[in-house]
DNA sequence: GCAAATTTGTTCGTATGTATT
DNA sequence: CAATACATACGAACAAATTTG
């Protein structure tokens, strides 16, 4: 029977005491120093056990103060099925977890930024044109109560703009919608559309504007809008932070409302991930 | 012009060779001595680059043999927006990313565990029962190609017992599925479901199922149903680890096949995310 | 505004343990 | 059993970020 590193050790029994709450979300932990002296090893082997903390996201360290517990956001929570013909990214209903702050969430889209580029492999695919194709795309960073919430870039096919749809090519808001413009102008209208959803870690610009560690998450949910004959007319790329975000697929009508879910209990849940039980539930056999 | 530390420096010259594909899936690297010498470091340097690559799941390593690029699985792709009146867990269409290997998937679950027991939180705010109650839960875990796919549980109101849905407390498939057994039996219908996702890092026993780092990525989805009156009939936890799952969302009907979004362009994509090619349309301003 | 003290970040060296071939 | 390769652990020194006096 091997028994544990030290380190992983030391991070348990951290971990518990952040779990069971005498390490309160944005308590500062004892430094490295001190924690070497209480479980007599090295600064080290402490640094190692932070470390396990830190890629679970329970604890976040800042140089030349110390290692604290994580304050854990009140998630923003997104409905991807929302209405075929019109829903683009950005209209989609958002929800909260906890009613306590929900008066105060306040979102917010920069101006967007647009190009004319050649797109990724994974966009031209689903845009259906070939690799060496240009397409218009527009780039916006969300934010919601200032923080940043997810990045958002669109892909539109450049014939949409030979046909009149020139205010994709405006690096301004289009406040109707694009869906809504398009179909206005070009009579290109949207009769649905696909949400493709991965998770991967972020790249350097994704971990500085959400200020996030090299081994976060986020989502990367690629939605394809389709016309009437099938065609995709746009594809727009949305990277969320999983830290903070999740979504939700409605599928039938007349469901009771999100929030119905979250709150009859009474208390609000932990707002961390309740492993204990749900490991009691799927523990092997 | 603060430069980059050295670790990061050598963990980003392996990350070009990888994504270049001089060092090709499957490949083992050199040994961490030969890297100490290539690069004039330390051992420990070294290793700080390669727990980098580790966490971002490009290399893997393994005691005693070496550090290999990470072989990347063709993902499985799951429809959650289903026929809302039958759909339980286990029903999704399931999609493959490259029609090679299509023909050799074969999914299998095993024989359900039925426990009797009290929910986490999470579970008995969304069955809507209070903190205290028992319900009855089925724990399968799911394979596909002998590779673990996902473990699910599903969680029911005792009272169906008591009304008559005997055979959800047997350890047995119910070939027809859950939802129609219901309906058969005790006339409980279910018209639509909410899928509810989110991200975090796998337990102990999600790490030994699935063959996880303890920093890697699962998605949570959970799945309630609902009947007529809008009263939650049933919820399913299942786990999906980020490495090989995928997940598509139709809203609208008569959408193109989602196969379609994906061979098109001819060849298939790289394995490998491609981070280049998205920073660049979404690079900080 | 500056210097000192504190705290984490990086780098190196060394030794020993464990897994695999 | 021996050789190889990664894993753990300790010690030390200096750098960088932040706070304090």
């Amino acid at each position: 029977m091997a028994q544990q590193p030290m380190y992983q050790q030391i991070a348990e029994r951290l971990r518990a005491q952040i779990e069971s709450g005498e390490l309160a979300p944005g308590d500062q932990l004892p430094t490295e120093l001190e924690l070497r002296d209480r479980y007599s090893s090295s600064r080290n082997t402490i640094r190692d056990a932070i470390k396990r903390l830190t890629s679970q996201g329970l604890v976040e360290t800042r140089p030349g103060q110390g290692t604290f517990v994580t304050r854990r956001i009140d998630p923003f929570v997104t409905v991807l099925s929302g209405d075929p013909r019109s829903a683009g990214h950005g209209d989609e209903a958002v929800t909260y977890l906890s009613d306590v702050s929900r008066s105060h969430r306040d979102p917010r889209v920069t101006t967007p930024r647009v190009e004319i580029q050649v797109p990724s492999a994974e966009v031209f695919r689903r845009l259906r044109v070939s690799s060496d194709t240009q397409v218009v795309s527009r780039h916006e960073k969300c934010y919601i109560d200032d923080t940043p919430w997810s990045l958002r870039t669109s892909f539109y096919p450049m014939d949409f703009i030979t046909k009149g749809a020139t205010r994709l090519l405006m690096a301004e808001d289009i406040p109707e919608g694009t869906v809504r413009y398009l179909a206005e102008t070009i009579g290109v209208e949207q009769i649905g559309y696909r949400d493709w959803i991965t998770a991967r870690v972020p790249d350097t610009n994704e971990q500085a504007f959400f200020g996030l560690a090299h081994d976060a998450t986020v989502f990367e949910i690629f939605r394809t809008g389709f016309d009437q004959a099938g065609t995709p007319l746009r594809v727009t790329v949305t990277v969320w932070p999983a830290d903070r975000n999740q979504f939700i697929v409605n599928v039938g009508d007349h469901l009771p409302d999100p929030e119905y879910d979250v709150n009859v209990g009474g208390d609000l849940p932990d707002t961390a991930h309740d492993d204990k039980a749900l490991s009691a539930g799927q523990a092997m056999q």
